[in-house]
DNA sequence: TTGACGCATGCCGATATAGGAATATGATGG
DNA sequence: CCATCATATTCCTATATCGGCATGCGTCAA
């Protein structure tokens, strides 16, 4: 088997860097297509189908506007990564002055994927 | 071109839901190959390979234990993950009521990755 | 030294890309 | 209806996986 599709997976969609370029770049509004692929002096083609994977996974929505195409932010699939990264964030944050709840959380973390 | 290599990019590494699995086992402690493999279901090559990946990237770091060889958690290269997605909070949390902070940042976006 | 054990690596096959070029599809204006 | 502009899709190539299997390598015990 070769690698998970990138289409079914927010993981995926978010590890390519173009991809995350694109979603920055739509915090600030929505955009047509060719705009989008100017400003990351990317192809038409290629800005389509990246947008394409991230609409399929969710975390953008299109929206028609006369000959164009709006794209738009829908960043809600962000939050699953965001909360999984940050059940590590004891790891990282100051020393373990925090260790009493990392040890209580040790069960709950057995469960979790 | 292909994929870019998940050898170069937290964001893909992390792209992969075994790899994600070990992690958060390795959260609770250091743990030898054999164990992971048998606690995730999956082979001892297989287990292997993730990990080299998972090393590659910063996240996992190993150490000798005489026959073993155990692998514990660094989870810091996960903080820049934790905070990119942050940077799109402000889309799923509440409504947006913080308005004008959102505005008054559209600025320093722009300039971001 | 010889096994036995734990782990890493090499090789293979099937698959899923990313990117470029050309083209199809869609909508708009005249 | 036709020409044009904006996007999407298809075809193709090179490449990077992921998983299974066999094997190499290092360490420890007898």
């Amino acid at each position: 088997m070769a690698r998970a599709a990138t289409t079914s997976d927010v993981f995926n969609a978010i590890a390519e860097p173009q991809r995350r370029q694109i979603l920055v770049l739509l915090r600030s509004g929505e955009r047509p297509v060719t705009e989008l692929a100017r400003e990351l002096g990317m192809t038409q083609p290629g800005a389509s189908k990246h947008l394409r994977v991230l609409r399929e996974v969710g975390l953008v929505r299109d929206r028609k506007a006369g000959k164009q195409r709006l794209y738009g932010l829908d960043a809600r699939g962000l939050r699953p990564v965001h909360e999984w990264t940050g059940g590590f964030e004891r790891f990282w944050s100051g020393s373990f002055d925090r260790l009493d709840a990392y040890v209580q959380d040790l069960k709950q973390e057995r469960q979790e994927e």
